[in-house]
RNA sequence: GCCCUGGUGGUGGAAUCGGUAGACACGUCGGACUUAAAAUCCGAUGAGGCUAAUAACUUCGUGCCAGUUCAAGUCUGGCCCAGGGCACCA
């Protein structure tokens, strides 16, 4: 029996303890049915729920639960990015353990999800920083490493003060730390890699493949490879006979207006390419550069500066000799850390010649210059000896081929992305598998020594250095090659480390013999569908899709891309802004579920806006959905004894009233199906769900004509419609009706082509394309009647009178346009 | 500076293939029920003109300016604005 009203507290509570007991959304791999790998983006336990999680899980389960209706074989897991700074910050603050913190939240989390309703399958949960999960990040990083995927080198890196580690590149946003916001230094440090740049042009080109992608991403990981294509010239100094400076650049064409090179203040044979006399101005200037933060180095509005380093080069194309500067607009880690400077046709090389009065050559004329201003733009060739008159295009080939053949140069495809730094100096992370030993050297641990654990007697209260640092049963070990005593690598991978191959172990999450079946990894990936936020554009999905190419070269699965469709949801705002602590609009998801229940809470963060477009939380937004839900449940509590689950009727037999009803759930059901199927346009899909509902109180109005093997239908097909969003409600209702299986087994509604239209059209009538008359039609006229129909409208005949008919549009079903003169 | 995304009533948004602009809501206003309130139900609601009228009629209206078309929110060209990404990358 239901209720008269609708208490959401009781059933949600009723039917969150069956679904816990039965774990129904356990997915066999073994299925005849079709597979479909849904996921989203795994959360970091920070503590409690958010909107954002709400939002973006709910979207999951929705398409989870429709595709399974549809018929598929659906994996829906979820998981935990549990590794990573906050909860070492919570240890430190608390005196709290990183894991008995990690662990609580994941509890509490957990039991919020539930709530939730998602129909996750459980058993595959994954713990990213318990043993049995990163017993296999480290296994992944031996794979690499015997690749020379993963490999050590010393280099300036991005470091964080507050942080007191590394970053990655991707982890550093406009010179600040991604998570303290802090600003980044440089070091000079001996860190771990992934080889990320040697599937530079695999990851551009491959984005093409990413058909299901939004172009906003993949326009965003392309700007990040950042590839270019250009040449690579090299300079004779003048004064040190054998030695060369190469430089990169892709205006070849201007090779003749070079009256100076920069090299970067870091550059490897400064020192070499400095005169005894500039050696002391050179020193100081390099001195300057290392105390400069990174925001102010790439600061473009910055005046440029720089030292002569006294020495000279021959221009190879005018036998020019002129002048090498040391200056910090030369970058050290792109191209060759030296530029040519060519101050008529580069803004920087013209701001910084200006400024030190270094001559300008032009050899570049073309529309707009001006002279004495400087040209960026391509153009025709001048002052350029041989080459006068050329183009762009035919100057870039020919001048580099010149350089080619005379062994100063050569073609050169550069890229921006640089190699990913993985080590961190962190506790709370997978401990790196390799051990050093004052006999081999660097070992890698064998598959057998795994997992590296994390260790117990740790001080968190340390300042400036890694915590893991203080563990001295973590430090010393034997070489796994020679027993001898040796050290253990004291860093943590970053957390994108774990965070690149998760989704590959829910497909085999209890396998503790292999890191993932091939068989089944093949059978489920890649991943149908996707959905997280989008401030993942660049980190966590490039990262991955390096893990795939590179995981497929270790010959351990046989595919190219994990996500073949991506959305990208936007972000919940209230009051105009993101939801945040700081600014105190939150609104927490357990205040929700109280007051209003999870269903209220899933139907609404799905209506009024598309996935993919911000969200604005309104209270009054919520209440709305909460009245809508008590007003379809009454409608059932109201007919519950009406209501036939085998209800029988012939549409042949029915009257215009009953016969448009079924029209409308017709309709519904063709209208929400294709919404959803159409990018996931929840926000229509609910207004489907209120025009069922306004049709189906429409009809009730008159009880004396209710038919109720048509009403069973419409209120049946409303409830099927509605439960991937609404789930509890829904299946309240439908195990009150007596039905015997869960709604959510239930098979998606079909719907009848001939009947998902209404019996009657209305003919619009337009005269010269200006609405006259409306008429309402048969379905499926011919033309010539329409036509007809038409023009005997009393209000056509009225505005058209004495002019002259020119011409005549019909449109089948819903227009005629007379065009008269 | 370069790239991406978007711009529709008071608000969120809808409009599927170029064919009724504003679905469905929120808000507001009015009505019914009630001693009253809440809840619920019913109705109105783009702006302006004409009008006694909430009737009929009519003009304007999807960021701006042009264009294509019988017909443009939708297509083409040029701009403006907002949000996001990248940026001394040679």
């Amino acid at each position: 029996m239901l209720e008269k009203e609708y208490y959401p507290q009781q059933i949600e509570k009723k039917w969150c303890e069956v679904w816990d007991k039965t774990n129904p959304y356990k997915v066999e791999s073994n299925s005849s049915k079709e597979n479909f790998y849904a996921l989203s983006m795994l959360p970091y336990p920070s503590g409690k729920l958010h909107m954002g999680h709400v939002r973006n899980y709910t979207i999951t389960d929705v398409i989870a639960r429709f595709k399974s209706a549809k018929g598929f074989n659906v994996l829906h897991p979820m998981g935990w990015d549990s590794f990573g700074m906050p909860a070492e910050n919570a240890a430190i603050q608390h005196g709290a353990n990183p894991e008995t913190w990690t662990l609580e939240n994941i509890s509490y989390m957990k039991s919020q999800l539930k709530k939730l309703g998602l129909s996750v399958d459980w058993d595959r949960e994954v713990t990213t920083c318990l043993p049995d999960y990163y017993k296999w990040t480290q296994w992944l990083f031996l794979q690499l490493y015997k690749k020379g995927l993963a490999y050590k080198k010393t280099a300036p890196v991005n470091w964080c003060e507050k942080c007191s580690t590394v970053l990655a590149n991707e982890q550093v946003i406009e010179g600040k730390c991604w998570r303290c916001d802090s600003e980044v230094t440089k070091k000079n440090l001996s860190q771990w890699f992934f080889k990320i740049t040697q599937y530079s042009e695999e990851l551009l080109k491959d984005l093409e493949k990413l058909k299901g992608w939004g172009d906003n991403v993949k326009t965003m990981q392309k700007n990040w490879i950042g590839k270019s294509q250009g040449a690579i010239l090299k300079f004779k100094v003048k004064e040190i006979p054998d030695m060369e400076i190469p430089v990169y650049t892709t205006r070849p064409d201007t090779a003749f207006g070079i009256t100076y090179l920069v090299v970067a203040p870091e550059y490897p044979d400064i020192e070499k390419l400095t005169s005894p006399e500039q050696k002391k101005a050179v020193e100081e200037y390099r001195e300057n550069a290392k105390k400069l933060s990174e925001i102010e180095r790439l600061s473009t509005q910055r005046i440029k500066t720089g030292v002569p380093l006294g020495y000279h080069f021959i221009n190879p194309f005018t036998g020019r000799e002129c002048p090498i500067w040391v200056a910090d607009y030369a970058l050290v880690d792109y191209g060759t850390g030296a530029v040519m400077a060519v101050p008529y046709h580069d803004e920087r090389d013209f701001d910084f010649a200006k400024k030190y009065n270094l001559p300008m050559i032009q050899v570049i004329d073309g529309e707009g210059f001006v002279e004495g201003k400087c040209y960026a733009e391509h153009g025709t060739l001048v002052n350029s000896g041989q080459f006068d008159g050329l183009d762009f295009e035919n100057a870039k080939k020919q001048i580099t081929d010149f350089a080619v053949k005379n062994g100063f140069g050569e073609f050169k495809t550069q890229y921006r992305l640089r190699d990913w730094l993985i080590s961190r100096q962190r506790y709370w992370g997978a401990p790196i598998p390799i051990v050093y030993c004052p006999h081999c050297g660097e070992v890698a641990l064998e598959e057998k020594d795994l997992p590296v654990l994390l260790p117990k007697d740790v001080d968190f209260s340390v300042v400036g250095k890694s915590p893991l640092e203080t563990s001295e049963s973590f430090r010393y070990t034997t070489c796994p090659k020679c027993g001898a005593k040796a050290t253990r690598d004291m860093d943590t991978m970053d957390t994108f480390v774990c965070s690149s191959w998760y989704y590959l172990r829910y497909v085999d999450a209890k396998n503790d013999k292999e890191c993932f079946n091939r068989d089944l990894i093949n059978r489920w990936m890649p991943v149908n569908q996707y959905v997280g936020g989008i401030e993942h554009a660049i980190l966590h999905l490039l990262y991955s899709r390096f893990f795939i190419k590179a995981l497929r070269d270790c010959k351990l699965l046989d595919f190219d891309e994990p996500f073949e469709n991506l959305l990208t949801q936007g972000m919940v705002l209230k009051d105009g802004s993101k939801m945040s602590k700081s600014k105190g609009n939150t609104v927490d998801p357990d205040d929700i579920y109280k007051n209003y229940g999870a269903d209220t809470a899933r139907l609404f963060i799905l209506s009024d806006s598309p996935p993919a477009r911000d969200f604005d939380w309104t209270d009054a937004g919520v209440e709305g959905c909460y009245k809508f839900l008590c007003r379809v449940y009454r409608l059932f509590s109201k007919y519950q004894d009406k209501i036939n689950l085998n209800y029988n009727y012939d549409i042949k037999n029915l009257d215009k009233k009953h016969e448009n009803l079924v029209r409308e759930v017709h309709i519904a059901i063709k209208n929400v199906t294709r919404d959803i199927e159409n990018e996931f346009q929840f926000n229509t899909v609910i207004s489907r769900y209120r025009e069922l509902t306004n049709s189906i109180y429409e009809y009730i109005k008159d009880e004396n004509t209710i038919n109720y093997d048509v009403l069973s239908f419409a209120l049946l097909t409303l409830l099927k419609l509605m439960s991937p969003v609404c789930v509890f409600m829904a299946e309240e209702i439908y195990s009150a009706l007596g039905a015997k299986q869960s709604i959510h087994k239930e098979k998606w509604c079909e719907y009848d082509e001939n009947l998902a239209k209404s019996s009657s059209i209305t003919l619009i009538v337009q005269i010269n394309g200006k609405i006259k008359d409306k008429i309402e039609a048969p379905q499926d006229l011919a033309n010539k009647e329409l036509e007809e129909l038409a023009k005997n409208s009393a209000k056509v005949k009225e505005a058209i009178q004495d002019k002259t008919i020119v011409k005549t549009i019909v449109v089948p079903n819903k227009l005629v346009n007379i065009v008269v003169r």
